[in-house]
DNA sequence: CGAAATCTTGACCGATCTCAACTTACGTGG
DNA sequence: CCACGTAAGTTGAGATCGGTCAAGATTTCG
């Protein structure tokens, strides 16, 4: 559900935090030098838990780069179904579709903590960009990931039950955080549940289903221990 | 199914000609003296009708762009279902992922049609991207539309009915040809289920469905006549 | 500590998939 | 140019996964 209206739509403060630049992978393999010149074109704006980055429709004129929090893609269908797109976190970038064209904001942008983003104009960027080509190729690079991870979530939902997305998802996790055999959902079950492309309710059913085959044990609500993982993966 | 086996996977004629550079959209904008440049790193190639392109899993080192006849892309689920990715007509291009890492492909990629490709190797490309910065802004902006074209079907096909999936699709072609009130499918009715994410039974029963209501009239196996789009995007 | 949101569990229903048989269209070669 | 074989498309019947509605449990956070 779309927090428009529970939350102050403004831009929270806007600081010239020159640091931020730094932090921001797409830019760290620059000189002390062009760093200041994109430290010129880049505005740090936070954003407060709950708060509206942007909503779709809007007018996209701009790249959003995470530097601190994490900021939840969504859209939104005509009966008020929240669809969840991606989870941004630091480094990860968005607002993309502005960049070279006229348009609009396909999805809604809400912090989901406290955050903090770079934010750069995107004539700004296209200046950059002609300049530094090395900063387009990063960006290519990271499209390209982008691109082929969602057409491929776009077969998983198209061809897969939500059993197997599900536990192709967990393992997914389990091995970005290659460490115990815990992890940590990176967001609400509810949201899980969109990004998932089915319910809370489904989902909630597949996780006891997995956790009665002893597959895995949810610990608290966002923590899962995974017992078995070769036969998660022949669900 | 693929057609792995039901033909021969070479590549086609390999030879210079050189005025296909010309034809594509991502180079449009540039000089003779560049183009010159250009062309002395692309390869034309030529694939008959069936054959694959590549195969999803082969190394992915170069930049396929179309400059002639139609490419489809497909995932291939471990049950061997297909699962149509997009289809390529002129100036559409594909095998992104490899550009600038070592990567494999994604997908499959097969001729429907005798087909003329410009391939350019990753690593030239790189250069020119350096070196002409412009064409890698372009590459962005169609990466870009890409992306939120794909992030618009997965929220699609995870949230909304095959009938409305197929009516919007509908609408949209309708849109597209601009024309008289006839659309033709730019492919088979089971390439069309894959890519709305069902079945070929159920696409035929939902366009039964639409017939009978009165919104189209299907005439040959892919010529459709729409008759009441207005009521065909309530559905 | 308490309100509100998240999560869980149950019962039911329905859209869509599957399997199967049949019909139609296409393209290939004689 | 026609005939044939194969692939594509259609239609039917049955099964089921997953969505919806609803009530209750749990957690979070102010």
């Amino acid at each position: 559900m779309p927090k428009n209206n529970s939350c102050s739509h403004y831009l929270g403060s806007t600081h010239q935090h020159l640091g931020c630049v730094s932090l921001v992978p797409i830019f760290n393999h620059l000189e002390p030098e062009q760093m200041q010149e994109i430290m010129q074109v880049v505005r740090s704006v936070s954003f407060k838990k709950g708060e509206i980055m942007y909503n779709a429709g809007e007018l996209s004129d701009s790249l959003y780069i995470v530097n601190q929090g994490q900021i939840k893609i969504y859209h939104l269908t005509e009966d008020g179904k929240e669809q969840m797109i991606r989870l941004l976190n630091h480094g990860d970038f968005t607002g993309e579709l502005a960049l070279f064209q006229q348009s609009v904001h396909e999805a809604y942008a809400e912090a989901m903590v406290d955050s903090e983003i770079c934010m750069i104009n995107g004539a700004d960027l296209e200046k950059l960009l002609l300049k530094y080509p090395t900063i387009a190729l990063k960006i290519l690079k990271e499209f390209s990931n982008r691109l082929a991870h969602s057409e491929r979530h776009t077969t998983s939902v198209a061809t897969e039950r939500v059993e197997t997305r599900l536990a192709l998802y967990l393992v997914d996790l389990f091995e970005q955080a290659a460490g115990g055999q815990t992890i940590t959902l990176p967001m609400s079950k509810k949201d899980l549940a969109s990004f998932l492309g089915t319910t809370p309710e489904t989902l909630s059913r597949r996780l006891a289903d997995f956790e009665t085959a002893g597959y895995i044990e949810q610990q608290g609500q966002r923590n899962i221990k995974l017992l078995n993982i070769d036969d998660l993966l022949l669900v």
